[in-house]
DNA sequence: CAGGAAAGTTGACATCGTCAAGGGGTGGAC
DNA sequence: GTCCACCCCTTGACGATGTCAACTTTCCTG
């Protein structure tokens, strides 16, 4: 395999601890010292702590934005379910990524400009999708209140799957994927674009 | 008014930081000193770190469980929205209780008796509230889906508006109640229990 | 060959949470 | 009245972490 550049292997390690332990204990001297390296050579490919978390986050929003448009070309027939599932399934599948990318005190996506371009790029695909599904007609309030209600059901979904006390208290969900498309179906957002779906 | 002690003077004083600035950056040394005693003392009344946080996190749990039974009282003919509209307007008021509410690594709610306690309290409201909602005639799984569905759209816009990106993408939110209400309804998960307004 | 950027090392510093030991008051027991 | 225990707090120290600064090494370019 290629081999990793030290800029490589401290993300991925960094990644790897993040979906295991969170981001919060991550010690960057101990991911120096397992690298094989001295405590201050990551700086030298980062300015200081938060510019590794940017560089996370924004790998992740790449991550991010391939796995929403992938779920959408293979399932075109109900874009709306399929935009919920993969954004569920991409936070669990990437904790790491996803832990880091929506806490702002790890990195502020305004302060770094390829940030809030890649960030930007990942809510375009789901708020381009609102405006498409409601139609030319729709009006602005209503694609605002549609985006963000889809946004809010997914996001709330992925994070107290992860962090959350969900499981706790409405028990453990075996099949993740049924649950998403169950509370797809019962919310109002789950809608077919052109031929809605006789049921 | 009354004089504080010691452990009410940090436990706000932390509220009033991690409301302004988040819960990363707080320093329990700087809350000791600025409160005029010596950087040890908070830990009289606290067993360490994590401690204050469970502390902190009690109390908005008794807050928040006050907060939507207050709501669900004062609008018993659409308790799905009320419901909603408190959980989200809860947060957006109590920043500083919210965000270490939901952060399992600042204070794992299963570490803490009490905590346990009054976090399942807060949870028991939204799924009764379902369960009543849905009747005796609905299957565990529809309740469990439509738990985590409501609980999910509310927990999703509640984050997204205190710490997300949401306003920097669809525009700055003039009034939220407003658009929570717009969103409940958009979703299915508004319905009145007995008489389904006719509107 | 000279020069300079890039990558990494070493050492030092302030800050933080935490541990250990001590001090000073107050209240009850005798 | 005296003594002792307890509570609240102070002081000092320690290891760990992020960060700053200076130094070394390597490699590439003109």
């Amino acid at each position: 395999m290629a081999p990793k550049t030290l800029r490589e292997t401290v993300l991925s390690a960094a990644v790897d601890y993040i979906a295991e332990h969170g981001p919060d204990g991550l010690s960057f001297r101990q991911v120096a010292l397992a690298a094989g390296v001295s405590h201050q050579a990551p700086y030298h490919h980062f300015t200081d702590r938060k510019g590794i978390f940017e560089a996370i986050a924004i790998e992740g929003y790449q991550l991010f934005t391939q796995a929403m448009l992938g779920s959408l070309a293979k399932e075109p027939n109900d874009p709306a379910v399929a935009l919920l599932e993969s954004y569920v399934l991409f936070a669990l599948d990437h904790r790491g990524h996803f832990r880091v990318m929506f806490r702002p005190d790890l990195c502020t996506i305004a302060d770094n400009p390829e940030l809030t371009r890649v960030a930007d790029a990942s809510f375009d695909v789901l708020v381009d999708l609102v405006s498409e599904l409601l139609g030319p007609k729709a009006t602005v309030a209503d694609i605002r209140a549609r985006a963000a209600g889809m946004w809010s059901l997914a996001h709330g979904l992925a994070t107290l799957l992860i962090d959350g006390p969900l499981e706790n208290k409405i028990g453990p969900v075996k099949n993740r994927r049924a649950l998403v498309r169950a509370i797809a179906e019962q919310s109002g957002f789950a809608m077919a674009p052109k031929k809605p779906r006789g049921r």
